[in-house]
DNA sequence: TAGTGGTCTAGACCACCCG
DNA sequence: GGGTGGTCTAGACCACTAG
């Protein structure tokens, strides 16, 4: 089995010899994409366990005849992909599975509306400058009375409200927020244009509607809510938070 | 600027090669990380902006004496990880900002309750072989009728029930599915075992309690719940689908 | 044709782990 | 002390893009 391999990979040396006569015979692709395939097919066809130590650097280097630096490569790739785990003065394993981590990737309101051929709109309900209530400015560690900024926008599909932004924006850090029209420009999209690592932390909910909800929604009878908890950073400096109340729909997919 | 730079390279140089004299002054970081930081600092600072073209290879090369492959290896790690933008022939770019990809990591059921400190136990209710509905024939693409393994799992954090699991599972690809005792391993952790490369899709929704709900969550007043559809692949082979719900709560948090 | 990024090599030094 | 992975170099050849 590794003797078949050794020869593919030796045919393959020779493909890409040929290859650089300039006659592209059929793509061979890097070697050391090749390596990582390697590996891949021996943790799929199980003929290399989870936990168990792979071959090292220095024997796949003889076994494959490539060079170190490129058999280390895709090694650290697939490391990095969280396929491998590599302990030095140890050896190489393959990883244990990853288990249970569920991601879900929520797309932007507008991408999702536009998405769905629907017509997108919103409506700034205010966007103004308050003092902190007490509960609020418990919730963002200042204190009570400051002033902050609050944004409260509805959303639209075709006309039709479909979500809901309530959000508190500090003024320190982005002093021309104030001055923004978040209907011509998403709150996230200003975020970014300003800031350029950002990063956010989310709590995911669900709450019935209240009055103001009914109101704002334009709904009539009570209904579950997903509500979607967002704080928005720049590196350690909180920027933002915002509650994003989707009114009981399927809203979200992908991943 | 750039001259300051190169000088504190050089000094960072200077402290590797006193490093090697196995006198540890204060860790200096990979050549490579150090690069890596030199480009972000530039990103940050604003120094370098969005979409604008950085100094070639060889520039940085002679900017910061180092070999072309520590380099390189700093510009790939950050083309990996979306930062920048590199086109054969032409140069490397800041990439835009990523805007609105929202990603949510859900835990867990299990880890999700022992993280916080409370006792985790199931019950499953129904762990058999039933014929397919015309309903979830439909959604699972088989037809009416077909033999497929149900099961129906209630998780508990300290005895009280806190998500309601309701699983499909094909029996084509796992046939010793049917034997395992889920109370002694999560499905996920089943499934991770089995299959080397899984893949999930999930779709998010709210809904109200049904009386089915009331009944197996012991719950006595309407409520509700979030709604998350789960489909775990083994490449393109579907392998399960499921229906997890959580009734009115908070449950998960993080990125 | 000159400059760019993509890949690959052969060799080197290092920190780390273990018997 | 011998084997492991982590890093780094100097040089090479390539495919690609643009003037």
């Amino acid at each position: 089995m590794c003797e078949q391999l050794t020869l593919r990979n030796s045919e393959m040396h020779k493909k890409k010899l040929q290859n650089s006569k300039s006659i592209p015979i059929d793509d061979p692709k890097p070697l050391y994409q090749q390596v990582k395939k390697h590996v891949m097919d021996h943790i799929q066809s199980r003929e290399w366990e989870v936990h168990s130590r792979i071959p090292s650097e220095h024997e796949l280097v003889a076994e494959l005849s490539m060079s170190r630096m490129t058999i280390h490569r895709a090694l650290r790739e697939l490391t990095q992909e969280g396929v491998l785990k590599r302990i030095q003065g140890v050896g190489t394993f393959i990883a244990a599975p990853k288990q249970g981590a569920t991601v879900l990737n929520i797309p932007n309101i507008k991408d999702y509306v536009t998405s769905r051929g629907s017509n997108y709109s919103c409506v700034v309900q205010f966007h103004q400058t308050d003092p902190l209530s007490a509960k609020d400015a418990l919730t963002l560690g200042l204190k009570e009375g400051e002033d902050i900024y609050r944004t409260y926008i509805i959303h639209k599909e075709n006309g039709i409200p479909v979500m809901l932004e309530d959000r508190f924006t500090l003024p320190d850090m982005l002093p021309d927020y104030i001055n923004q029209d978040f209907t011509k420009i998403l709150v996230d999209y200003f975020f970014a244009s300003r800031c350029a690592f950002l990063n956010h932390d989310h709590q995911l909910s669900v709450q019935m509607s209240t009055q103001e909800i009914h109101h704002f929604m334009e709904l009539d009878l009570p209904t579950p809510c997903l509500c979607l908890y967002r704080r928005t950073w720049s590196g350690n400096t909180l920027l933002s938070t915002a509650r994003l109340l989707y009114p009981g729909q399927k809203f979200a997919l992908t991943c």
